[in-house]
DNA sequence: CGGTGACTTGAGTTAACTCAAATACAGTGG
DNA sequence: CCACTGTATTTGAGTTAACTCAAGTCACCG
């Protein structure tokens, strides 16, 4: 269960036998979700964290015209609402994309954990920051133009699986509708088919049913301006 | 020099005479910068994080092209890399858009802290959290048309400004010029220019020099579909 | 094998872009 | 106090990336 957390938390620094039952101790049972279902409730005022244990999710908000934008998509081993635990409200809503398997982390629990493991405060901390400079990665991105925007979606969400070991070799598992990908995107379904052409016919990867193969790894992050660097999955001492 | 922070931590939770001193305790000399001065070099790796005191500054990435992009804009009173004792490498740039003074507070004294003030630390950890609120809900007025997001940033601005006391009744200083202002809000500056245009003539707001007043807040929230929420300027249990 | 959702393609529209020029404005030195 | 200079803002005009609506194709599932 806790398994792709670990894994990602200790790319990052070493995490001391403790800390790890610290972890588990404070996780609850999983639970199952279908797709679609509303991990998070817009505006939800949650008791506690939730940890996607496997599935992907997306976070997003509704503007009035009914448009839905996704903030952050979330794959297994993600903290779908860690901070939660500070703030009385969330300001998004959580939607699975995919079956997904989710174990909860009372707020309680979690307030005590950082009362008692600083180093571990420490290292969710950084997992909220990190979050943040994905955030500002994507507002970055909207300076470019759709076909680059897509190669840097797709190079970011490979390097996370990645991290997790959720890719085989030059491919991976990637389970959104183009819709979904318009919505992350900021374009509109029928953009992201025509920019999805493009960057195929470049013969950068190919996309077949929900598994994506990279074939030019660097023409895409090259088309993209992706530098992995703020994914931070290098060891340092926090 | 801890005013604004200080105003802006205890409208979240209750602050302790010790916590206030351990903040103080950290925190340097100040120091001056000239509008334009780099506060941190893109991909900085500083060995303090930095409070500013007074003036506004804006972090930013650079895109291939040379388009400049902020992703958020600071207000006296914000730390512009607190999580940078987590993290070894900053993935942005801040610059100083007006005269600045800051304050710098060591990492190692930073770490101690969370060592000895869980509580604290709980609320530096909000200020990261709340910093990914505010992209959020920057990724989603990508979604809104220039009005809207221009009307929607001025909502937020003025609302962050009251936070720490930095407004006049219905009017705020705002020393951004257009073309920084388009930076921010992801479009040309002519652009900028003829979206400001638009909201002057419904009357909702006059912008002369740095000076910008607001004469029908309900109407800029409707039309930037703004809600305070996601600031949490209000008491909470943290 | 028919239906449903996902994807693709076509065609016309529009919001935002670029380049270029004109105007306003602020600060400086005479 | 005024002319001068450089920056900031505004306006004009033509271009383009991305949009919408609509129709068609594909693929999978019951």
């Amino acid at each position: 269960m806790l398994d792709r957390l670990i894994t990602k938390l200790s790319r990052r620094d070493d995490l001391s036998p403790i800390e790890q039952s610290a972890l588990s101790e404070i996780l609850g049972k999983e639970q199952r979700h279908a797709a679609g279902a509303n991990l998070v409730k817009p505006g939800a005022q949650p008791d506690h964290a939730t940890l996607l244990v496997s599935g992907f999710c997306g976070r997003y908000g509704i503007l009035r015209n009914g448009k839905r934008v996704f903030s952050a998509i979330h794959v297994a081993g993600d903290f779908i609402d860690l901070f939660g635990f500070l703030i009385p409200q969330l300001d998004y809503g959580v939607v699975a994309l995919t079956p997904c398997v989710t174990a909860g982390a009372p707020h309680s629990k979690l307030r005590s954990l950082t009362e008692n493991h600083p180093h571990l405060t420490r290292l969710l901390w950084l997992d909220t920051a990190l979050e943040g400079a994905m955030h500002r990665e994507w507002l970055l991105s909207m300076g470019l133009d759709a076909v680059g925007r897509l190669a840097r979606f797709l190079c970011e969400i490979a390097a996370r699986l990645e991290l997790v070991g959720l890719t085989q070799r030059d491919s991976f598992d990637l389970p959104l509708t183009q819709t979904e990908l318009s919505q992350v995107l900021g374009m509109s379904a029928v953009h992201l088919s025509r920019t999805l052409k493009v960057l195929r016919s470049t013969g950068a990867l190919i996309w077949r049913g929900h598994t994506v193969r990279i074939l030019d790894q660097a023409q895409l992050a090259r088309v993209g301006q992706f530098d992995p660097a703020y994914l931070r999955s290098y060891r340092q001492a926090v």
